[in-house]
Order: C-alpha cells, then sequence, then structure tokens
DNA sequence: ATGAAAGCGCTAACAA
DNA sequence: TTGTTAGCGCTTTCAT
C-alpha cells in the first residue's frame, strides 16, 4: 500500500546486510565501499553503490560510533542563542569544522546552569568529538564534569572561575575594553559615568565592571555599578532607575553588552533624555544595527568570527603539552555618535 | 601520573560492566537502575548509584540508540542563524522539546542546500526522533530524501515547492502580510511603491512578492521588484541601485525581511533620503532593533515563537491521518515612523 | 528481585 | 580481493 503523496514510506530503514544481500556481497564489503576503506574490486563497488542507493541506505550512525568509539561531532554550547555576538561566533566554529569533516550542533543553555547541566552530559553520553562552551555562570557550570570526561573541551567568551587553569579558553581582554570606553566617555566631558553590567558571576560581567573602574578611578572619579541581565528588559529597566530617580544623575553610562545597551537607549528616550547631550552612551559588543539606531552607537568590537575560528582551531589540534593555551583577543573602540 | 589540574583525567570512559563490578551486581542491574525500570531492592539502587557516581558513568549515548533503535534528539535544521526570525523561532521548539523529554539540536544550512543535504543525511543517519526544517531552497532541497526516511519531519517558514503535498508544515500567510504593508504604503500616498524580496525559488521570497503585486494590481500601479539575498548588504545594494540610479524613482519600498531592511535603511541614508520624506519604508519581521533605529520601522510582524511552538507540537503528535497537517499562522501590520 | 545471555548494526582483525 | 567472525556497550527477554 502506497503511504501518502509519491513519496512512499519503508516499513523499516534498511541495514547493511540487506544492502550486502541485494549485492551479492557480504557486509564487509559494503562496509568497505561505503567508507573508502580496504579494497574492492571496481565492479563489485559499483553493484553494492547501487544497491545502496535504491535502498535508500544510510549507515546508523548510533552503531557506527559504538564500533568506532568516536564522534564526528562537536557541539558548541552558548548561552544565549538569541545575542548575535554568539551566533557570529558559532560561524567561526562552523567554517573550521567543516575543513575537518566534523559536525556542528549548537545547544542553547539560555543562560540557566540546569539546562546547560543537561547539555554537558549529552556531550558526555555522546563522547562528543569537541565541546565549545560559553559557560552559563563562573561558578555553578557543571564545567568540572566535562573536564573529567575525555571529551576535548574549549572555552570561549566566558571564564570559568574554578576551572579556568585546566582548560584551553579563547578569550577577550574585557578589562581593557571597557576601560577604553569608561576612558573615552570620560575624555569626552562625562562627570559621572554609571556602568550597567551583567550578572555577578558572569566573567564578562565582571571584568567589564573592573575595567569601569579602573578608568573612573584613575581620574578619582565615582564608582556607579549597577547589575543586570544582559538582555534587553534589563538594561532598560537598570537605565531607567538610574535616571528617574532623585539621586545625583549619571551623564554617561557605559553598558556591558550589546541587548543591554538597546534596552538602554529606550530607557532614555521613554525618559526624554538626548543622546549624547544628556547622557554619552558607549556600549560593548559591535551588532548589526548599532550604525542604524539613532544615534549611532559606539561600542566596543569584539572579534567575534576570530573567537569561534580559534576556539575551534584549539579543539583541532589536541595539545600534548601539560599545560592549556589561552588565547586572548583584542577589542577595539569604535567611535560613534551616541558618545 | 596526575594529569593536569585538579581534575583528572580517567584513561577511558567507565562502562556499565564497571559499574556492575564496583556494585557488585550484574550489567542488568545497573541498566534498571539507570533507568528506573523493572524492580530493583533499594539497598542495591543504592549501592549502584553510589558505584555510577564514583567512576563518573555515563551511558553511552550511541549503545543505547542501537540497543532502543531509538534516540530522543530533535534537529532544527534552519537557513540562517544570524536572523533572529529563526533562533526566536527555535526557541519555541526548544520549550516544548523539554517538555516532553527531548533535546533539541540546532543546525545552520546557511541557505546552501549542500549543507543542508548534509545536515539532512545526518539527521537521517542519526534516526533522529524529529526534524524541523526551513529549506534552504524550495527547489533544491533534499527535503524528499528525509520524507522517504523514517524520520518524522515538520517544515517551518518556507514551502517546499515539491514536497509541500507530502509534510507537516507551520507557515506564515506571507501574501496577505506583504499586500497589507503595500497597501499601507499606498494608503500613506506613495505613487511608486518598489518590492525588494529574496531569492527566486525561496516560498517567502516568492509569496512576499505576490502580496506586494496583488496591491499594485489592484491600483492599477507599476510593478518594480528586484531580487536580492535576504541579507544586510543585499538589501543595501538593491535599494542603492534603485534610487541612484537615473530612471522613474520609487517613493516607497517594501522590503520582504528583516535584515534586509537593515540594509535598505543604511542605502537611503547614504543617498540622503529622508525616511519617510522622500521614501517611505516597511519591511518583513519584526526584531529586537526595529523601534530603536531612526525612523522606528513599520513592519509586518510574525509570530515567531509560536510557529516554532506550533511546529513541536506537529512533531510531538505523529499523526496518524494520511493527510499531512497544515498550520497557517496570521502576521500583523505595525505601523511605525518609517511608512 | 536478580542474573545470564542474546543481539541491536556496524567495522576491523584475521583468514582465505 | 573478499568473507567470516568477534565484539563495541547497552537493554531486554527469559529463567530462576
Amino acid at each position: 500500500m502506497a503511504a501518502r503523496g509519491s513519496t512512499s514510506k519503508p516499513a523499516a530503514a534498511a541495514k547493511i546486510s540487506d544492502v550486502a544481500r541485494a549485492a551479492g556481497v557480504s557486509s564487509a564489503t559494503v562496509s568497505r565501499v561505503m567508507n573508502g576503506s580496504g579494497t574492492v574490486s571496481p565492479a563489485r563497488a559499483e553493484r553494492v553503490l547501487a544497491a545502496a542507493s535504491a535502498l535508500g541506505y544510510q549507515p546508523f550512525g548510533p552503531a557506527r560510533a559504538l564500533r568506532q568509539q568516536r564522534t564526528r561531532v562537536w557541539a558548541a554550547i552558548v548561552a544565549d542563542i538569541e545575542n548575535p555576538f554568539f551566533t557570529a561566533m558559532v560561524r567561526g566554529i562552523e567554517d573550521v569544522a567543516r575543513d575537518v569533516g566534523h559536525r556542528l550542533v549548537l545547544c542553547n543553555s539560555d543562560n540557566d546552569v540546569a539546562r546547560e547541566a543537561a547539555y554537558i552530559e549529552d556531550a558526555i553520553a555522546e563522547r562528543m568529538a569537541g565541546v565549545v562552551i560559553a559557560v552559563a555562570s563562573a561558578e555553578g557550570s557543571s564545567l568540572g564534569r566535562l573536564l573529567s570526561s575525555n571529551v576535548p573541551v574549549v572555552t570561549v567568551d566566558r571564564r570559568s572561575a574554578r576551572h579556568h587553569a585546566e582548560v584551553d579558553s579563547v578569550l577577550v581582554d574585557n578589562r581593557a575594553g571597557a576601560r577604553a570606553a569608561t576612558e573615552h566617555l570620560l575624555e569626552r566631558g562625562a562627570r559621572l559615568v554609571a556602568c550597567v553590567t551583567g550578572p555577578r558571576g558572569v566573567s564578562t560581567a565582571d571584568e567589564r565592571a573592573i575595567g569601569y573602574r579602573d578608568a573612573v578611578r584613575a581620574v578619582k572619579g565615582t564608582e556607579y555599578v549597577v547589575r543586570a541581565d544582559f538582555k534587553q528588559g534589563g538594561g532598560y529597566d537598570a537605565v531607567h532607575r538610574m535616571l528617574a530617580g532623585g539621586g545625583r544623575r549619571p551623564d554617561a553610562v557605559f553598558v556591558a553588552n550589546n541587548l543591554m545597551t538597546l534596552g538602554a537607549l529606550q530607557a532614555l528616550r521613554d525618559l526624554g533624555l538626548d543622546v549624547p547631550g544628556a547622557v554619552r552612551l558607549a556600549g560593548f559588543d559591535d551588532a548589526p544595527w548599532t550604525t542604524l539606531i539613532d544615534p549611532p552607537l559606539t561600542v566596543v568590537a569584539q572579534p567575534t568570527y576570530e573567537i569561534g575560528r580559534e576556539a575551534a582551531r584549539l579543539l583541532v589540534t589536541t595539545p600534548e603539552a601539560q599545560h592549556p593555551r589561552h588565547v586572548v583577543l583584542a577589542p577595539s573602540l569604535v567611535v560613534r555618535a551616541s558618545s
């Protein structure tokens, strides 16, 4: 009985023995043909290929993985799939993965350590060929589980508080970037620069706050740091509270990530505060929209694609050395109209 | 010899027989404990858990998949991971996946049929529990391979030219949305509305162009359709050519996706054309930045999260019916200052 | 409640 | 060049 439409669904997927029977050869020969290993006469190879094609044969991945004790899959576990920073980084990983014949799957922890832990357990269970991870939290991450497995790991973007000294990493010099942005705001004449950063324990949030402090202390200014959630709504709330209140009002804000900067700008607009006239603004991470919003944003740009590519390269060249490798990339300040 | 750092790497991952030996039970008992199947005395169960924990035991996924002939993994194959439309949709899938105890992995075809084909073969090889796919191309897709396998499939966002009648789908009424946007531009007084849409053969591009035509023909206006690549740069180039040239210049542009709209706006700005004074602009897809750019964008908003959620629901409720299920969701016009 | 044993689909030794 | 065979780690009868 035909199934729906023109494409009929087979009762079950063909297996190697089906192909072998159809081609009149042994399973071993089919395996050799499919993998290009060993030696098979051209005539038989052709028959095998024909049979495989006719049956729509696709080797069963788990059986191969079991037999070979390896997979050709990398996982990228990222903290927020909706943040263009991470998606751009993923492109860098993907390109290397393809070059070395690996597949890349993406896992979104959504900044949730429980979800992250589940993906980490999965990566171990699948004995992934490699994992690139931006940890959800410097403290609570299950990264240790991954490190005590045999799965190659590279951390990116965020430093792991507990495990930094044991794992390869690709990071950006967040402190320097934040300091540069803050110094820039001060040089433009800001008297009180506030900082909206991310959750405590997330290394990017902490390091950017420290860079901010460096700059403020250098001029003996007043520190004003607020924590939010690295999301647009959090940036909005933080800036709204900060500037709607009756206390001393900042005349510049350094916002420590791209999405929060959007929220910050929205809050300033809702409060009727001109940017940069009333409040100067600088963000962290460039994004597709930074030149199009009003005013165009001054940001600390990160080499996102390169971060991914470098991480993947570390995965490819498994270290025989005792010491983990740490790659630190430099961010760059891009000055636009918002400051 | 201790490995680097405090976390020592085991020579090899523990297997079920190791745990069985350590706990003084059979492998079958360990399996029963790990899976909560069968019956095991509390005392033994505890010993097994302790041993498993001590050895850091994690059941080998491929072996389980081989034995059980099933996986608990869904794949989402999307055309462009950098487009927030897809990432928002993925959230909808993820939430359902978690509810039903499945894992979701993301695959980025990057609008490339070859890459898409590779991911499709992978999905078949892994006998994925389900695949949600936004096809790279209505024509060239390897979707047929997937349909003739036993892997449950739902298409989203883009219609498959060849296979639409055989596969579950969740789509948006692109034609109606595009028509609404174009009518809106005309009502605002535009005399010549141009349309920048995506590649021929991508259903969203084609359907949005048709909706545009519907509106233009209704007023007996002139049609002016340009094809680009659904990316920011493509939108820029298309609009730049269109308005820098000496021919008859449009006084409104309907741009058929979110990223191209950013490019279009940039082009208009570079040409010194005021929006909406000289050229009215409307886009397709809402995005986090649409209210923050200057001017805020009039767009056709799509229920992105719901698209993903509905697709996942179709995956969960495998149809016993002969006919595939088609869910069509309604977009809505959001009028802002750009028009 | 527990263990022994078979076997999932594939590949890699080994034999011929 | 090709086939036979063992076994990867796990789950699931089938006995007990």
